[in-house]
RNA sequence: GGCCUGGUGGCUCAGCUGGUUAGAGCGCCGCCCUGUCACGGCGGAGGUCGUGGGUUCGAAUCCCAUCCGGGUCGCCA
């Protein structure tokens, strides 16, 4: 049935047609979004990925075979019309960029046929993702997700400009690399050529972009591909894209002008907002304080505050015990919501469990001034004041405190802040605020592998101030590393690279690497670094939560065209799937009989 | 792996304190309609209530298990 469009050459796109066009012959092609038969006269609004054009197909103008097959027209055909263009000659369609004008049909070709699709192919859809993931070619034909991924487009188009305007070199680097244990899970690909070893897929292009520096490139980046075989969130895919970058004979305060610009570049041309320069810095530490979080949200105020010294006296035991045990007591103030019913606030104490709080203390001042609280009974009256006072208590707030380790009053109290905005809705997605966050501590206690682990990466740079405790005190260390935070997502994150050899062997020390084990996993990277390496820097973005801050979208997922669901497979190919025998033998794995009957 | 949440015609949902033939809107199919654009009118088809088991005279509804999504904690150097 599909007809061939031989001879027929599209002249424009939907909506690149205005009333300018009147009197013009054109050539349509795209899909049946609707069609409204009235009759002797049918509607057709045409769609391609610019928007919607009406089309009206009358006998008189377009012939009777045409009109026969307009007859036919169902949602989701694929057409070629050619005709004239008109202004309306009924009202103007206020909802349509194209309102004002239609083309009259003068033939029509039906170029591909239609089942009905298994949801509406329509804006703002209210289709379960489950079945548009399945049939994510029909979801991606919606106009949203058009233009999510048209956005996405500019991002990279943009990006790759200002970034070569600058002197970066874009360079790609392997996909195909070792596998190093340190870090997150590596998705891992057998070797046929070597059977029993194995590639890994990088989960970042850290080590090569090093290395590029070492050999000269001095500004480097990359749309980088990156895998990380762990579970999945709303704003996390097992693949992702990183902005990669990397350059040479530079500190952090030329890492982060080069991408202040490049963030401003960004939204001024894409959403015509300007971003204030320069992006406020705060120190880790301060972010800790003021937020609980490494990524604060500035949108809105709601800062902790620590009241350790206040209630040091008092005979709350669960303050007490915190502090005995070398923790704090610290608040947030919810300003105006001290009439919050009992329900809610018992919610709020469940949510603060969620994060490993035992519990949640609360005092609400009521507006004839009074205290109601969990706590009262246990403080002075006077103990209780100062408490309000050091909270900036008003009448009509709710104050919250957590006591425990700092780590965990930190972790309960930044997300209560984050939870109680939600609730209040003061997180408004069309406000910007980004946020540099510095000197993060270069080492993190891992109570699991009982040592200390690197926060960001063993290849970042201490601060030099900080070097000489590494022996005594190795937490106090900070590094050389900075992460960018956009209402409270992190967008991306860098270091200033060690590139001393003594330093660098030290680091792996105190990571637990015997020098034999550094050789073995990094060896190529220690030999560059004998040969002369610039010192250098770097950060990296990721892409699609760029993507997603910037169109508004909830999830990671409305800015990749194909991703994959919670369990990291993908609905609509069913990818991991597994695979034959036959492929298995050549690559020399072994299938038991245990998972083979499974 | 834990916790929360959802699964009922093609889509979105209602029904869920157990009780006749499981409803609605949209979509779909047929006929009619020359200015519609959420087109309209008339008629029609379409559901093993995710799956399996159990309780019961009787299960969409209660119980158990399981599958498939979503959120989140762990995890994500």
């Amino acid at each position: 049935m599909a007809e061939s469009m031989m001879g027929l050459k599209r002249s424009h796109r939907c909506t690149e047609l205005g009333t300018a066009n009147a009197g013009e012959n054109v050539t349509v092609m795209g899909w049946v979004q609707k069609s409204r038969n009235k009759g002797g006269i049918i509607f057709v609004d045409l769609r391609d990925r610019s928007g919607i054009l009406q089309i009206i197909f009358e006998e008189s103008d377009c012939g009777s075979e045409s009109f026969a097959k307009a007859e036919k027209l169902r949602s989701e055909f694929v057409i070629a019309v050619t005709g004239r263009v008109e202004a309306r000659s009924g009202g103007v369609n206020e909802n349509l960029a194209t309102g004002a004008i239609e083309v009259r049909a003068e033939s029509l070709r039906i170029l591909s046929e239609s089942e009905t699709p298994p949801f509406p192919i329509e804006e703002n859809s209210k289709t379960k993702e489950e079945l548009r993931l399945k049939y994510r070619f029909l979801d991606l034909r919606r106009p949203d997700i058009q233009r999510n991924m048209m956005f996405r487009s500019r991002i990279a188009v943009l990006t790759r400009q200002f970034l070569a305007e600058e002197g970066f070199l874009e360079i790609e680097t392997p996909t195909l690399i070792k596998s190093t244990p340190e870090g997150a899970r590596d998705y891992l690909v057998p070797s046929r050529v070597h059977p029993g070893s194995f590639y890994a897929l990088p989960q970042s292009p850290q080590l090569f972009k090093q290395l590029l520096m070492c050999s000269g490139y001095d500004r480097y980046f990359q749309l980088a591909r990156c895998y990380r075989d762990e579970d999945l969130r709303a704003d996390r895919q097992p693949e992702f894209t990183q902005i990669d970058m990397e350059l040479s004979f530079v500190d952090v305060d030329d890492v982060i002008d080069v991408n202040e610009r490049l963030i401003h570049k960004l939204f001024k041309e894409l959403l015509d907002i300007e971003i204030p320069l320069p992006i406020p810095r705060m120190t880790w530490q301060e972010a800790m304080d003021r937020f609980g979080s490494d990524k604060p949200d500035l949108r809105f105020g709601m800062e902790l505050k620590n009241v350790s010294e206040t209630v040091k006296d008092c005979e709350f035991a669960v303050f007490k015990n915190a502090l005995a045990q070398g923790g704090s007591v610290r608040g947030i103030n919810a300003r105006g919501q001290g009439a919050m019913p009992r329900k809610k606030i018992d919610a709020l104490v469940e949510f603060a469990k969620g994060f490993g709080a035992k519990g949640l203390a609360y005092l609400a001042v009521q507006p004839d001034g009074s205290f109601k609280s969990s706590f009262a009974k246990f403080m002075t009256e006077e103990e209780l004041h100062g408490l309000v006072e050091a909270m900036d208590g008003q009448q009509g707030d709710l104050l919250l405190f957590a006591a425990d380790k700092d780590k965990v009053v930190w972790d309960v109290l930044g997300n209560l802040r984050l939870e109680l905005a939600r609730q209040q809705e003061l997180l408004k997605k069309d406000d910007f605020k980004f946020l540099w966050v510095t000197e993060f501590p270069l080492l993190e206690y891992s109570e699991e592998q009982g040592r200390f682990v690197a926060m960001h990466h063993p290849f970042t740079m201490p601060m030099e101030e900080d070097w000489s405790k590494i022996d005594e005190d190795p937490g106090a260390v900070r590094a050389k590393a900075y992460d960018i935070v956009l209402n409270g997502t992190e967008l991306g994150g860098g270091s200033v690279r060690i590139h001393q050899a003594d330093i660098q062997a030290k680091m792996f020390e105190v990571l637990g690497f015997t020098p034999e084990q550094a050789r073995e996993q990094f060896g190529f990277l220690l030999d560059a670094f004998k040969f002369g390496v610039p010192p250098h820097a770097g950060l990296a973005y990721g892409m699609d939560r760029v993507a997603m801050l910037m169109v508004g979208a909830d999830s990671i997922r409305d800015v990749i065209a194909f991703p994959k669901v919670k369990d990291a497979s993908c609905l609509m190919t069913e990818a991991p799937a597994p695979v034959d025998a036959k492929q298995l033998e050549e690559l020399g794995i072994e299938v038991s009989g245990e998972e083979e009957g499974k």
